[in-house]
DNA sequence: TTTTTTTACGAACATCGTAAGGATA
DNA sequence: TATCCTTACGATGTTCGTAAAAAAA
């Protein structure tokens, strides 16, 4: 049977036009080189040479030396993806990743995480905690961040954050001068409502819900407005720890509410390396994260 | 380092779904092949298979059989054309012919041995037998058909046909009831000039010539004018073997005209096996023609 | 003669199959 | 429990390098 190892003997001898320092660019003996290639040219029943001497290629030979060329780059482009997937430095992560944190938090880990894997391809999209679950169980994506989620059969779980809700508002607001700012100040502040601190259960914030006149969904635009002075938002601590100085966090006096963030795959399956690795980065730079806040 | 053998035992129990069929069909034993794809998963650092049993891909064995699967066929492919090559079942003819042999007897054999080898490919050109050798020592043709060739260093010369010139007439002329033309006869006949007989040095027919009304270079219309009854005409006797009932072949009395044709070919060059094929086929019909023809 | 290639032969290596032991559905 | 896979181990076959012979320049 004709072997890529056979091919690249050839292939070598061709191109250095005698025995003697092909062998020594293999890092064979010239007798070993000499034998491989009697076998190949047995296999074919042809000479691949003129003469002994390997300095001129019959037409045979000259057929086989550009086949090989191309026979060899192949396989060893092949070679190559296989051991880059394997390892990592190659692939495709799909994500499915709730707004909050999407449009929050992820760009600069992305950001960080593309430039050290050039060649790993990161599908990210934006979804509801329940369509991620789906997703990820139907084999759509192969990474899920969601807030809260609970561990199945189904479904691996690993915290990326356990946050908690406070007053984000105007640096120049009076509320900053406080350490902890109590719901009834809170009340007093000018409230814009937004629909992450809707879920939290404390009777004292609902009223202050109600009488808000500004609700906002999109967190950017909230944020824009806490900073045009129009009133100050509850929010976790992480959505806004990136934002501009313009802008300070304060935390709530007891209780506080929390969420947390979670990283979910598929329990059954093996993810692929690339996968794996994003997984590691993100939990890697989540609990960093989580260590220098505290 | 991986070879082509791991990935199509890979392949092969991927495809199965278990070891032992994949065994049995690969025509190894289970041990064999267990050892093999572990030796793979070792150099990958990663499992191909979700558990022990063979069943389920991982995300790294699906990118490794789909891309192993591509290789190997390219493989196969490259393989075949290799020995296809070698075994002048492929490759290419580049051919260099008179048009007097062109036109008439090669059509036939080149359509003989295009049917029994379809993925061999003849370049076919008309050129002088000037040009013909001269093509071929620039390496711009295989091989060349000639006429009357001479043996040097770089040519190899093999004789295929030796032949005379004889007189074409159509079948109900009255000199197709003798067995020999004389001279004579013919320059009675109403001679047809063309220059193959131009150059037989023969002092009798000089005269005919010069008193014939009619001269035709392509032979193809020389012999519809012979067809037509517009007189007879001067040819080597292979260039008419193939022609129609109608038209009759005589030799002439002494002396015979004679000219050889001759394949000649690159003496320090191995041709490629297509070429040594096409010329053994063409010297081995050309031989049955000479001894049917006597 | 000098360089290059091939051949002969023993050693090292990898692969294979048999048989036994484990793991999994 | 039955099937499937892995490991252990001895046998086989292939590949390799050293050294000597043969061939070519």
């Amino acid at each position: 049977m004709i072997k890529t190892e056979m091919l690249r003997v050839f292939v070598e001898v061709a191109r250095a036009g005698n025995l003697v320092s092909a062998a020594e660019s293999l890092g064979r003996a010239p007798s070993a080189v000499s034998m491989t290639l009697k076998q190949l040219e047995a296999h074919l029943g042809q000479p691949l040479f003129e003469s002994e001497r390997k300095s001129r290629l019959t037409a045979l030979g000259t057929y086989v030396f550009e086949m090989s060329n191309r026979e060899l780059a192949h396989f060893d482009r092949t070679i190559t993806a296989l051991t880059d997937f394997a390892s990592a430095r190659r692939g495709e992560v799909r994500i499915a990743v709730v707004p909050s944190f999407a449009m929050t938090i992820l760009p600069e880990l992305v950001l960080e995480f593309t430039a050290a894997s050039p060649n790993v391809r990161l599908d990210i999209r934006d979804m509801d905690s329940a369509s991620i679950q789906r997703e990820l169980e139907r084999e759509r994506i192969d990474l899920g961040i969601v807030s809260d989620a609970r561990q199945t059969a189904e479904v691996r779980l690993v915290e990326l954050a356990s946050d908690h809700f406070g007053v984000v508002m105007r640096a120049d607001n009076q509320l900053a001068k406080r350490k902890k700012i109590s719901w009834q100040a809170l009340a007093r502040a000018g409230l814009i409502a937004n629909p992450l601190c809707e879920r939290i259960d404390e009777p004292e914030l609902h009223g202050a819900l109600e009488r808000a006149h500004l609700r906002v969904h999109n967190t950017t635009t909230l944020l824009t407005m806490v900073r045009a002075g129009l009133g100050v938002t509850l929010l976790p601590e992480l959505v806004c720890r990136q934002a501009d100085s313009r802008i300070t966090f304060r935390e709530l006096a007891s209780p506080v509410a929390h969420r947390r963030i979670d990283l979910i795959s598929r329990a059954r399956d093996t993810p692929s390396p690339a996968t794996s690795a994003f997984a590691e980065f993100l939990t890697a730079r989540m609990a960093e994260r989580t260590n220098l806040s505290r």
